[in-house]
DNA sequence: TATATTGTTATAGTCATATAGTACAATATA
DNA sequence: TATATTGTACTATATGACTATAACAATATA
């Protein structure tokens, strides 16, 4: 469900929050919807148990998620708000990173493009 | 010249190198060029003299750069020379990179041209 | 030559991040 | 009730990033 990229210099724990933001304001995830176990996404995303903790517990300070001890983790009720603004905030710093390597490489904007848009036909 | 985000967790020094990469890959600094002192940037970025040393030595190792004990630190006139094949691979690195980390975002390709497109329009 | 400027090196300390391992507490389930 | 599963708490350790500070080395310039 959740991915990390160990090169990106973005603490983990800091990733799997976004994300689980995010799969919340796209409604991937439903108010009551059941998140990973604790240890089972810390197995899947081969990371440490306390990392995973760390993430799910400010995700509840925030009002995110509801924790029960022995039951799991769930998605709250109350509807946090996910912005586009920040969403667009990430899709821009996402291109800008690439572009910014991209062209440290002599690649264009149109290399990219095309390149896209043959990955795209082979899906 | 060179912007500094402290909010992104991403790594000061590696923020410098990418924002060098971008501007010599823009034309914006062309070889012979001369950067920013090492100590003139960390005061402009009030960050720490070794932060910038440590950027500025990964360039010269990269080949970006020639630095000049005394003189200074310029963008290198030695053109990366890499082949059409490790050129291609790098292209796919790089794509495969951005993509990765688009979907976990939840971001499509679609998304990723459209966004390419926009920023290609305002050049 | 003398001085300033530039990059270099080195030491030490702080903080954040991540790991490893162990044990405990609450809940669900057989 | 007994067991498994879940989240929680804790200690210890390692590493990377960043800072502070000081001294040194090479070059440019007055």
């Amino acid at each position: 469900m959740f991915l990390i990229d160990s090169k990106s210099g973005v603490p983990f724990y800091r990733q799997i929050i976004e994300q689980v933001k995010f799969a919340i304001g796209r409604g991937e995830l439903q108010p009551g919807d059941r998140l990973p176990t604790v240890r089972q996404l810390a197995v899947d995303l081969s990371i440490n148990l306390n990392t995973v903790i760390r993430a799910y517990r400010e995700l509840e300070i925030e009002g995110m998620l509801d924790t029960q001890q022995g039951s799991g983790t769930f998605v709250s009720s109350r509807k946090p708000d996910i912005n586009g603004l920040e969403r667009q905030r990430m899709l821009d710093q996402i291109l800008t990173d690439m572009l910014a390597r991209a062209s440290s490489y002599g690649f264009t904007i149109d290399d990219l493009l095309k390149g896209l848009q043959q990955r795209k036909e082979n899906e």
